[in-house]
DNA sequence: TTGTGTGTTGACAACGTTGTCGCATAGTGC
DNA sequence: GCACTATGCGACAACGTTGTCAACACACAA
C-alpha cells in the first residue's frame, strides 16, 4: 500500500521527497536509485525504505532532459494501419526486441496519408524519440528526410525508399514474386493475372518486376491487360479480380502481390465458384490459408522477424551512429498448399475453367 | 532544408538558440511558439523566420516537466498481443480518437504474463503517461492497482476487473453468448459444445454463463463434458475440438467463445470434413468468415469502436478526474452466414454428422 | 602531530521549457 | 508638464533529474 502524503495529493514523490523522508540529500537518493558505487550500506537501506514507503518511481522525462545526449528510451513506429496483420506482426517483433533493451514503442497509423505522417512524426519528435521505424510511403515525407539529415536514427521496413540513405529491412520481393510466377508457369499456366496494391513503392515495383522477369525467362509474352496495379483494399481487389476473370481471354491463374489484395481476390474466386479452376498464389500469408478449400499457396513473409530485425538494426545504429547504411533482404520461399498447384492449359491434367454453378 | 549550425552538430535547436538567432529573448520565442497574446507583428515575423531557418521543434519533455500538473499527452496501451486482430483493432480505435486530441499512444504486448505487465506499466509510468488503457488480466497487476490509487486515469477494455473501481468498456458478453446458443437451440441442437479461452476473466466467465443460461432457459440439461475452458491458442483449440467431436456422444453444434479458439475449431471441423454437418457459431468475427464454406456465423464485436469508446472515456476522465466510475456495455448481435444454421436433431431437416470421407 | 589518501556525502549548476513579475516605452487624460 | 494605464518584452525561478566538484570523516603512514 502506498502512503499518500496529506498535503500533496496527486503529486508524485520526487528524489527530493524521498531524501527528506530518509533524512538525506536528494543526490544520495539518486545514487541509490541508479545503483552508483560509493554508497554505504546504511545509506542504501535508509533510502530504499523511504522509496518503498513513498512508492517512488523515477521521472524519465527529467532524466532524459538532463543531458542532451541522454535518451528517452522511446522509439516511434509509423505504419499505414496496425489492423493489417502484417503491420501488427511487425510491431510485435519490434516491441519484443526493443523491450528487451529497455525501450518502449510509440505506435501510430497513418493510412498512408502524408498529412498524418507529418503530424505523427512531429508528435514523436516533440517527445524526442531516440529513433524511428517506418514503413515508408512514396514519396517519403520531407519531415522524415529532415529528421534523418539532422541525425535521427531511422530504419525502414518492408519498403526501401528511393536513394540508399536509410537502413532497411526487406523481404526478397523480386525473388518471391519470381518464384510464385515460375511455380504457376511450371504447372502449365501461360496467362497469369497480376494483382498489385497501390502506393508506387519499391516493394510494389519489385513484385511486378519479378512477375515480368519470370514470364520473360520462359519466353511467355507479357499481356499488359492481365496486369492490374494500384488496388486499394480488398473491395477494389474483388472488383479487379472479377473484371479480370470475366474478360474475353481470362487468365487461368492469378498472382496477388499483397495480403489485402489476396483477401479480396480469394473472396471473388470463391464467390464465382472458380477456386478449384483458377490457380492462385499470393505474396504474404493470409489468415485461414490452410482452412480454405483449396488451401492457399503463398509466398509468406515473416513480419515478426522483420520487425525483430528492424529493431535490432535500430539498436545497432543507436550504438554506432557513424556506421555505414545497412540493407537486409530476407529470403522468402513458396509454400504449396493447393491453390497454386491447379494445372494450366500447357498441362495434360488441365480442365478449362468454367464456373461451378 | 535545415541549416546545421557548425559548432553544435547533432544538437537540436532550443528556444534559446532561436532567440539568439532572432536577436530576442528566448521567452519571446516561447510566446510565439505558444501563440500567446501580446506579441507584436514584427516580433512574430522575426521569430518565425528564425524558427524556420533552424528547424526548431519544441521539446515536449521539458514542457511537461515544467509544471507537475502539465501533461505528456501520451497514453499507454497494455494488451496481450497486438497480433490478435481484436487487439490491433482496439489499438487503432484508440489511436484515432487520441490522435485527434493531440495524444500519442505507447503500445506494449505482455502475452498476459504478470512480469511483463509490471515491467511495461513501470516503463510507461516512468515516462509519465497521462493515462492507461488496459486489457486486464486476472488477477489485476498490483502495480496497476497502485497507480489507480495514486490517481492515474485508467480505462479497462474488453474485460472488467473484479470490483468496480475502473472505467470500463465491454461488449455484452453474456447476452452475446446467450443469443448464439439460443440460435443453435432454435435450429434443433440439444448437445452444444462450449469452447472457451484461458484467463479466468469476467468476460470469459460471462460467456459460459450466457451459454448455461440459454440452455437452462430451454430446459436443456447441461452436460459438463461438453464444456471445455482454459484453451490457450489455436493449437489447443484444434485438439479440444477434435476430442469433443470424437467422443461417444459428440455435440451436434459448437459454440466458440473467442476468436483464436474459433480459428482452431474451424480448422479441425474442416480437416475432419464435418463443417457441413456440425453447426458452428463463434464469438468475435474471424477473418475470411465469409469465404469459408459454409460461411461462418458469428456474434461479432466491434473492437475498433471499443477502442474508440475507451479512448473517449479516458479523455473524459482526464478532463474530470472526480467523476463517478463509468461502465459501458456495447450491444452485440448475431450475424447468420451459414455455419450456425445447420439443422440439429430436433429439426426435421437434420442429417446425422458423419465424416464426409 | 601532520600530511595524504580514500570513501562517503552534499551543494550546485545545468537540461529546455513555462509562469510570474517587473521594467521600459508609448499613449492617454488632465 | 504630470501621473496613469496599456502594451510589449526580458529576467528569473521553478519542474526533477544527473554530473561535477567540494567537503567532510576516517584511517594510515611519516
Amino acid at each position: 500500500m502506498v502512503e499518500e502524503p496529506n498535503g500533496n495529493a496527486g503529486r508524485r514523490p520526487t528524489l527530493r521527497d524521498v531524501g527528506e523522508r530518509a533524512g538525506v540529500s536528494f543526490k544520495s537518493v539518486s545514487r541509490v536509485v541508479n545503483n552508483e558505487s560509493g554508497v554505504s550500506e546504511a545509506m542504501r537501506e535508509k533510502v530504499e525504505r523511504a522509496i518503498a514507503q513513498l512508492g517512488y518511481s523515477p521521472d524519465n522525462r527529467a532524466k532524459a532532459l538532463r543531458s542532451a545526449s541522454s535518451a528517452t528510451a522511446t522509439v516511434g513506429f509509423v505504419q499505414a494501419d496496425v489492423r493489417n496483420p502484417f503491420h501488427a506482426a511487425l510491431l510485435r517483433g519490434l516491441e519484443d526486441v526493443l523491450d528487451a533493451a529497455g525501450y518502449v514503442v510509440l505506435s501510430g497509423s497513418t493510412d498512408g496519408r502524408p498529412d498524418r505522417v507529418e503530424s505523427l512524426v512531429g508528435a514523436f519528435v516533440a517527445r524526442r524519440v531516440d529513433g524511428l521505424v517506418i514503413v515508408p510511403t512514396e514519396p517519403l515525407s520531407p519531415m522524415i528526410e529532415r529528421e534523418r539529415e539532422r541525425g535521427l536514427p531511422i530504419v525502414c521496413v518492408d519498403v526501401a525508399p528511393s536513394g540508399d540513405a536509410y537502413d532497411t529491412v526487406l523481404s526478397d520481393n523480386h525473388g518471391g514474386a519470381e518464384v510464385a510466377v515460375r511455380h504457376l508457369l511450371a504447372r502449365g499456366h501461360r496467362r497469369i493475372g497480376f494483382l498489385g496494391d497501390a502506393g508506387g513503392t519499391s516493394t510494389s515495383q519489385a513484385r511486378v518486376d519479378g512477375y515480368r522477369n519470370a514470364l520473360a525467362a520462359e519466353g511467355v509474352p507479357i499481356d499488359e491487360t492481365l496486369i492490374v496495379r494500384g488496388i486499394e483494399g480488398p473491395e477494389e481487389a474483388q472488383q479487379a479480380t472479377q473484371e479480370l476473370l470475366m474478360a474475353e481471354e481470362a487468365p487461368t491463374a492469378i498472382f496477388s502481390a499483397q495480403n489485402l489484395v489476396s483477401y479480396g481476390a480469394l473472396k471473388t474466386l470463391h464467390h464465382m465458384g472458380l477456386q478449384h479452376r483458377v490457380a492462385f498464389v499470393g505474396f504474404d500469408d493470409v489468415a485461414f490459408s490452410d482452412v480454405l478449400a483449396p488451401a492457399v499457396t503463398v509466398v509468406p513473409q515473416d513480419p515478426f522477424t522483420m520487425g525483430h530485425e528492424a529493431g535490432g538494426m535500430l539498436l545497432d545504429r543507436l550504438s554506432d551512429p557513424g556506421r555505414g547504411r545497412v540493407l537486409r533482404r530476407l529470403p522468402v520461399s513458396l509454400v504449396p498448399r493447393g491453390s497454386g498447384e491447379i494445372p494450366g492449359p500447357a498441362n495434360p491434367m488441365y480442365a478449362p475453367p468454367q464456373p461451378a454453378r
